[in-house]
DNA sequence: TAAATTGTTTAGCCAAGACTAAATATTGCA
DNA sequence: TGCAATATTTAGTCTTGGCTAAACAATTTA
């Protein structure tokens, strides 16, 4: 049985883990809350251990094996599916869910797990529009790019927010911005990433700080309906 | 924060306490499947903590306070709502809900608890017929009598049984013997503690290994209706 | 290309929570 | 009442998983 550090951990590690580029320990230690030398620590442990779920080079960092790989997909399948069903089932706000899943994630079996999947008809996406991991540890891949890239004049589609900063999510609730909403980009704010968007008739200034966390999908361009003038 | 361990200490001690004697190391060590060495460790450093959950007196054991016994019925509450919330709104088999629950119970906040006692409309209690105690701590007393205390001849209803045994928990589905559920205690085994019973029509001797687990109370004497010979 | 900066590792420490073995207290019984 | 059996505590050890401070490697920059 592996411990929830051990499972945090190599979580941590795949979701940095962008292409298969080694994942240094300041990063991780970033991701994890901890200290540089901790996260050595764990990775030595780790590589050296029987289990083989990364392989570590002194100076480089990290790399999740296929055996990590899966370890971590479990765990994040687990995580996603307790968000989903937390947030449907009994009407957890989306910005608690997270916190709540953090814990249950590593405590729920797998006969558990399957039964919040039927109860959810085997649902493919969490509440900030991340992918639910198959059992199998299939991903499916959903386009999509920074909100900071799209030109103005565009309407777009929510597809994906990060759900780690409650506050932040509390507020793009307050705008109704969730995954599979679409609004219009208006412009760029002079400065900094702030953009002005147009939801649902009301135009807002979406701070610099919420900007980053959300990824969309082009619809195509604004269309002027009435007002014609 | 209180601990896992800690939570479990404190459930175990409130649940050796009938009455307000000392519950020894022993026993608690007995309950927890650990060494008593170990129980002793837990208890002199709960009892010099200013938390003031227990005291503790060499050699004679270990008393909640107040405030350790509120501890203790909470994670008592999250428990066994937990195993009623599996058992009724995902359809996880009685006999796998204390586990469950054994991991759940640690991690769920407050506010899902109250969300999971709201989805089931405040239920008082659990799966196995224990009683769920409320949010301000009591716990509603079940009067019922231990199955081997009853003189044949008499129609019970079961009230509670032990959850700890997955096992006997199977073998009591079986029988149909759920809580709410009667049948007739015909007479008593010439040897050990079995009894034989009639439950819907069906006679059946019930093994000793399950008898001192199951708490009835008494309905009335058995009437013979038909088969008038 | 050498020095300064930055990032990583090593070494040693700590707390929690379990264990065993040995010492000590309590209890039960002759 | 005193000794044997039983229960409890003490003392010391181990593992896990974190930390800090110091040493060291790599990278950047003058």
């Amino acid at each position: 049985m592996l411990s929830q550090s051990v499972e945090n951990f190599v979580k941590a590690v795949y979701s940095l883990q962008k292409s298969d580029e080694w994942v240094g320990t300041s990063r991780l230690a970033n991701a994890l809350g901890q200290r540089p030398a901790s996260v050595t620590n764990m990775a030595q442990k780790l590589a050296k251990s029987e289990d083989g779920l990364l392989i570590y080079q002194a100076y480089k960092g990290v790399k999740l094996t296929e055996t990590g790989t899966s370890v971590a997909l479990e765990v994040i399948r687990h995580h996603r599916l307790i968000e989903l069903y937390l947030s449907k089932q009994l009407g957890v706000p989306w910005d608690k869910v997270h916190d709540e899943a953090e814990k249950l994630e590593h405590v729920i079996s797998e006969d558990l797990e399957d039964r919040m999947a039927a109860a959810l008809e085997d649902p493919t996406i969490d509440p900030h529009g991340a992918p639910i991991p198959t059992k199998d540890g299939h991903v499916a891949p959903r386009p999509s790019v920074p909100l900071a890239s799209v030109e103005p004049g565009h309407v777009v589609e929510v597809v994906e927010v990060n759900d780690h900063d409650a506050q932040l999510l509390r507020y793009l609730g307050e705008l109704d911005l969730y995954p599979g909403n679409r609004f219009s980009v208006l412009g760029r704010e002079s400065f900094g990433q702030s953009i002005s968007i147009e939801r649902d008739g009301k135009p807002t200034s979406l701070g610099e700080e919420a900007v980053p966390h959300i990824f969309v999908t082009v619809i195509g361009e604004i269309e002027k309906k009435k007002d014609p003038e």
